[in-house]
DNA sequence: TGAGATGGTGGATATTTTTTCACTTATATC
DNA sequence: GATATAAGTGAAAAAATATCCACCATCTCA
């Protein structure tokens, strides 16, 4: 669709990105020129020429702070240091456990006013997963659920805490015990059967504790 | 907490969010005070000088185009003809029902890729509301649980659906159907009993389709 | 080997934008 | 009646910002 960007142009574009969520106004050629070491407003103006002949922005001519983004989702994007985000976990059976938030699917900063009047603050060690299967339908989470998860390893986990955990490589939603060395994930429903696992078990991991449930009808 | 706003100075800083919004920039003096009409931008500076002493807005002094809202929600708040927004409702006693929208509690801008991914694509008529009984416990939605709502009238609404409704001064999630010219609203569990009514009662408004599910654990 | 794109420097100029100063008109308050 | 506050005009000065011009270097591609 769109031509590719130099690697220059793509500095460049970037800085705008980050200048626009944390500033809340375009940059100025000046301080574009001063972000990525180019002297002259000239040399900042021929990029942002080819930028705009590439339709990755648009300009206003003679106006002071008129640089706007093409890609609305980049300019919707809110500064990352002021507004909880969520990273959206997938599991893949490549993946280590313990590095799942590292290879994350996706990230979504959120609306503060959103995020929070709904499940409180949840701040960067928030997850989200979708969960694995029915063992908590008794207790109102469904295969598919989304599952708003605060990361956390099991020794702080409390007794009785709803957890996320990977066991094998499905992600399940089960109710948390820890008696005689061993882990237990106890379902709601009696279908499914408790599990235990020794602590460090390779066939389990603890994501951590699930603060939320979204469910799409 | 802030000191209100004269009328004068709230209409200039509602247009700044307006511009904000609809531009992506801050506004010049001049655009200011075209908008509102003050021929002078010494004449608009000092409404911005009582803005900023009452802290609704900061300003960067010899910087073209630098105002920034204090207020993050309206900093944060996309254009509204672009993006999702959710409406949060508040059912008090003096409110009509049908009106419900137009008094809201308050309303989410929401980011577009966390809504979308989570619950497909909401857009203006979408509503959110609590859960005032357990009437659905047994299908998932607790009392309390906040619900996404595609506001349509019954007429609208097909036979089985999940809809959200009010039967006096509580906001239901029930099983929708109309047979024998009478609405129907079952609940999932046997210790609720279903509720009957003549299609316009005024004891029941039905307020939509329930698309969405969540809860804060 | 020459043309075209990319990535610059430096400076002058034009334009926009903010700031400052002097002065006016209401309205409310003590 | 003095005084403070809000709201405004008009013009000029100062600062910031964008644009334009001339010129240079490197690389790629035909």
């Amino acid at each position: 669709m769109r031509p590719p960007l130099t690697e220059r142009q793509s500095a460049i574009y970037d800085f705008i990105g980050t200048f626009l969520r944390t500033h809340r106004k375009p940059p100025t050629l000046k301080e574009i020129g001063e972000a990525v070491g180019i002297t002259s407003t000239n040399g900042v103006s021929k990029h942002l020429d080819a930028l705009e002949a590439k339709k990755y922005i648009v300009r206003v001519r003679n106006q002071a702070r008129s640089i706007r983004l093409t890609d609305q989702a980049d300019a919707y994007a809110l500064d990352r240091d002021e507004v909880p985000k969520i990273t959206v976990i997938s599991r893949t059976s490549s993946d280590a456990p313990q590095r799942l938030r590292h290879r994350p699917e996706g990230t979504f900063v959120v609306d503060p006013y959103f995020v929070n009047r709904v499940f409180g603050n949840p701040d960067d060690r928030c997850l989200l997963a979708r969960a694995g299967d029915d063992g908590m339908n008794g207790d109102g989470i469904r295969k598919g659920d989304f599952l708003l998860i605060e990361e956390m390893s099991w020794e702080d986990v409390r007794r009785g805490d709803l957890v996320a955990c990977l066991v094998g490589e499905t992600l399940l939603a089960r109710y948390f015990e820890f008696t005689n060395n061993r882990l237990h994930l106890r379902p709601a429903d009696r279908r499914y059967t408790e599990s235990t696992f020794a602590p460090n078990d390779a066939g389990c991991y603890i994501i951590g504790r699930i603060i939320g449930v979204m469910r799409r009808l």
